[in-house]
DNA sequence: CGATACGTTGACGGAAATCAACCCCGGTGG
DNA sequence: CCACCGGGGTTGATTTCCGTCAACGTATCG
């Protein structure tokens, strides 16, 4: 390992993106020990139950969060993208209640727990900045929730593509309109709390409205406008605003 | 106001349901400078959009956070019982993307935000508790999450009505697996994301199943065991054992 | 005592699950 | 080179759960 860790600047493109960051907490993030690994699709990086001592962070690829119920039917709560640190909450909560995989093939970098402590202790403004993270992240679970539960099928969907294209956007993952979405029909019915079969016919209404295309991996949004609207997206939720961190 | 503040009485019982605390830092959250207010129900706390200066503590009372669809459709996303801090984010997220309300008859007191970020900063470990505590709140979303994308309405009820038993034991508000539950069928369906109809029916199956009985506002479990079983209930996402706090 | 909000019940309709079959495509091995 | 295989996508038939609408009961409170 290198003493300096480029593999860092996605994480800090994903901050600038929420928060402002000096130079000396940018070479901070810098000098952060990590360990990079590359891993397939459908790998597990943390299972309910664990007590990890180390933090994900996503460097390529994409990653979910999710549960099962008793029968297995499985709900994802999240999906995370180059510089997300999806168990940052592992930092504080001893057992992990949910389990953490990659859904296609990911570069993720394992930082050891005392490390992250000490730069949350050495620098108090970046520990601010990762609880502001954490309550992004939080504030996300929430807009899900309302989709979850007052959302029909065909706005939850358009809601999703709207976050992601916004996400995604954030970190200069969008080209055109257009980005990498390796997600299966089934996968995005585990998100939006669908069958894998209705996923399939809300995404043909999708595209016979002439909202998006959806091609191997790649989705295209042809008519932004139109789908903020039916997915009645605000992105206030995301908070991608340089707030101050106090 | 007093010097001392007795009011905060609650919020260490909660903090000790999930951590451990130390004499002087319990003598400084007793020394928060807050207002008491009493209110009725159905009062607004914190509207979608405003910048709060201070948070809400509940001293007594249900509260609930919540969001509305395009359509008018309300969804519920928290509970807020005594000890709570509701919008705790609001001191590292500027914009509050959703409302905050007393569900029923409620004693709030409100405590400035510089006086809880001075208190983060001279008692590191108290900030610590803090963003576990909003860590924990996550979790719970992220349970909520799972019960309304994958759980059945008699399921996800049932798992309601065991959080709330786990949850209020927690402060010492349950005798004799009763417990008072100030909110209306209406209001529970916007937790649930069903309609108030629905909601009706699924009470009387609960209790035609003898698992719970629900007689103005007060309910009782009448069988923990298999109301547990119908919920798919684990409480483990509670978090509710004092770990440490780094 | 009447106003009003909440709870209850029944009839009906619609959104999404389930089941089952089939297609398409890329990969793999004979 | 082709035959086979398997995962994902697509489609149709049927069922189930829950929403909506409407009516009526009931309790609480000014």
């Amino acid at each position: 390992m290198d003493a300096l860790h480029p593999h860092t600047l996605p994480l800090i493109l994903k901050l600038e993106s929420i928060t402002t960051l000096s130079d000396e907490e940018k070479a901070a993030l810098l000098r952060l020990p990590m360990q990079v690994r590359s891993m397939r699709a459908d790998q597990d990086l943390v299972r309910e139950g664990d007590r990890p001592s180390q933090c994900c962070l996503i460097l390529d690829g994409f990653a979910a969060t999710y549960k099962f119920n008793a029968e297995g039917k499985r709900q994802i709560l999240a999906f995370h993208i180059a510089g997300d640190i999806p168990d940052l909450q592992s930092l504080h909560i001893e057992v992990v209640d949910t389990s953490l995989g990659t859904v296609s093939p990911c570069k993720v970098a394992f930082i050891q727990h005392p490390h992250m402590h000490e730069l949350c202790h050495s620098h108090p403004r970046l520990g601010n900045v990762f609880w502001r993270e954490t309550l992004i992240n939080a504030s996300i679970f929430r807009q899900w929730m309302l989709c979850l539960g007052r959302l029909s099928a065909s706005r939850h969907m358009a809601h999703l593509f709207c976050e992601f294209l916004t996400r995604l956007k954030a970190i200069g993952l969008v080209k055109d309109n257009s980005f990498t979405f390796p997600i299966t029909q089934g996968e995005l019915g585990d998100a939006l709390g669908l069958s894998g079969v209705h996923v399939n016919r809300v995404v043909q209404e999708l595209r016979e409205k002439n909202l998006i295309t959806w091609e191997r991996t790649t989705v295209t949004v042809l008519d932004w406008e139109r789908l903020a609207a039916l997915g009645e997206f605000d992105p206030t939720y995301l908070h991608l605003s340089r707030n101050r961190v106090a």
